[in-house]
DNA sequence: TGTACATCAGTGAACGCGCGTTCACTGATGTAC
DNA sequence: TGTACATCAGTGAACGCGCGTTCACTGATGTAC
C-alpha cells in the first residue's frame, strides 16, 4: 500500500475505496450474504464485470470490508486509549469499552459483519486475523500495565483456564500474570456481550438509557477484574 | 393450538412441522437471510405454491422459526432450573447458563437466528415478544429468590439504571430489589457475550477448554453479583 | 347409511425480478527506445 | 520529443442459475341433511 504514483494507479486507488464504501452501505440494506456486486456496479454507473478489476470475486470484496471493519474499531480503541493518562487503568478501560461501543452504534452493519454471527458460506481467509488482533492487543496493553493489580474478589481460575490464558500470554503479552490475562478474556466477553444485546435489539422495551447502562456494566467489569476507576466523566462530541 | 381432531388437521399439523424442520436445517446451509421456501419445498417433494397453504409468506415462516427458537430455549433453561434445589443459587444460575450454551452449540444457527445479527429486511412481529422472554422469566425468579443476597462489592447503579431497572421490576418481577435486577441485566450481558463470542467464531486460536472457560466466566459473575456457589460439578449427558 | 355440497391441499405455469462470473472486444493510458 | 507496443479499465452480451408470489385448476377430504 505504498504511495501510487501514475495517474493510473491513483484513479484504481480511488476507484476501490468508492467501491468499497458503497460496499458498505449496502451491507445496511441487504446484509452481508445479500451484498451484491451488481448492486454496488450499479450504483457507481459500471458494468458489472468492471468490478473484476478490482475485486476478483464477490468474497474477496467481503473480505476487504472485514479487514476494514477490524482496522476500523482497532483505530478508535488505540485512540481513545492513547487520549488517557497512562496510570488511569480504569479509565482508559471505559474509554476504549465507549469508543467501540460509539464505532458500533455508528456502523452497526459492519460491527455485525465481524462481531455478528458469520456470514453463511463464507470463509474468512488468514489476511483477516492480523487486523483482528488490533483490538485485543489493546486490551492487552492495560492488562500489562496493570501488573500489580490486587486479584481481590476474583477467583482463581481452573487450571484449563489458566493453561489457555498462559499461551496468549506467552504468544502475545509477554509478562503479564496469568490470572491477569484470564481476567482480560473475561472483561472481553463483557464488552462484546453489552454491545450486542444492546445493538441486536435484546435491551428494546427494557433498557431506555444505553449509555447510562453500558457505563455501569463496563465500570462494573472494570472493578471486578481489578482496574480502579479514576474517571466516570463522559468526554464530548460523537 | 388444542389436539387436532380430524385426520385432515392432523396431517396438516404434522406438515407444518416438517415444513419448520425442513427450514432449520437450511439455516444452517444458507444462513436466515438465504432461507428459500423453494429450497424447501424441494426437499419436502413439493411445489414451492404448495407452501403457502401452511404459510402466508417466507417472513412468516421465519417467524415461526424464531418463536421455535425462542422457546426451546427457554424450555432448556426451565427445566435446568427446575433439575437444580431451590435454595442453590450458584447452581441454579450455572445449570441455566450451560443449559443455554449447550442449547446454542447444538443448535448454532437457531441461536444466531435469535442472538445473532437481525435478518436485514425482516421485522419481527409482536408474536416473538412472549417467548423471547420466556427465558429472561427463569433469569429472574433467580434474582427474586436471592433477594436476600448481599451486595458486597457491586458498586450502585447510578440513577437512569435505577429506573430502568425499577420499571422492569414492576412489570415482570415484584418484589424483587432494584439493584438485584439491574444486576441480572448485567449477568445476562456476560451469559450471551459469553455464548456469541464462542459461537461466532471469536475464541478460535485463543482458547481451547471452551466449556472450563465458560463455567469460569459464568461462575466469576455469579460471584460478582451475588449469587453463592455450591456446586461447580457438571451435569452428566448432553 | 347415502347423497350433495363446501372446504381444502396440492399442481403447474407464469410474472418479473435478481444474481455471480466469463469472455471477446474497444479504446485509453503508460513505457521503452 | 516522437513513435511502437504493451498494459490495463471498462463494455455489453451471454450462460445458467435462483428467487417469492399469484392464479386458475383438479381432486380428495370433510360436513350437513
Amino acid at each position: 500500500m505504498s504511495a501510487p504514483r501514475t495517474a493510473r494507479e491513483r484513479v484504481r486507488a480511488e476507484l476501490t475505496r468508492e467501491i468499497k464504501e458503497v460496499a458498505r452501505q449496502q451491507l445496511a440494506g441487504a446484509g452481508a450474504a445479500g451484498l451484491s456486486l451488481r448492486a454496488v456496479a450499479r450504483e457507481l454507473g459500471m458494468v458489472s464485470s468492471a468490478l473484476y478489476r478490482y475485486f476478483p470475486s464477490r468474497d474477496e470484496l467481503l473480505t476487504a470490508l472485514i479487514i476494514d471493519a477490524y482496522d476500523a474499531v482497532g483505530a478508535v480503541a488505540e485512540a481513545a486509549d492513547a487520549g488517557c493518562p497512562r496510570d488511569d487503568l480504569g479509565g482508559r478501560w471505559l474509554a476504549v469499552c465507549r469508543a467501540v461501543r460509539d464505532w458500533a452504534i455508528e456502523h452497526p452493519h459492519e460491527y455485525a459483519l465481524i462481531y455478528g454471527s458469520p456470514v453463511p458460506g463464507y470463509r474468512a481467509p488468514q489476511d483477516t486475523i492480523g487486523p483482528a488482533t488490533r483490538l485485543t492487543l489493546v486490551l492487552g496493553r492495560l492488562l500489562q500495565d496493570g501488573a500489580a493489580m490486587p486479584a481481590d474478589s476474583f477467583p482463581p481460575a481452573p487450571a484449563p483456564v489458566r493453561a489457555d490464558a498462559t499461551r496468549l500470554r506467552d504468544s502475545a503479552f509477554p509478562g503479564a500474570p496469568v490470572e491477569l490475562v484470564a481476567r482480560g478474556l473475561i472483561a472481553r466477553t463483557h464488552l462484546f456481550g453489552a454491545i450486542s444485546l444492546e445493538l441486536f435489539g435484546h435491551h428494546n422495551n427494557v433498557i431506555e438509557d444505553h449509555q447510562a447502562f453500558f457505563d455501569h456494566a463496563m465500570t462494573c467489569t472494570a472493578l471486578f477484574v481489578g482496574m480502579p476507576p479514576r474517571t466516570r466523566k463522559r468526554r464530548g462530541g460523537a
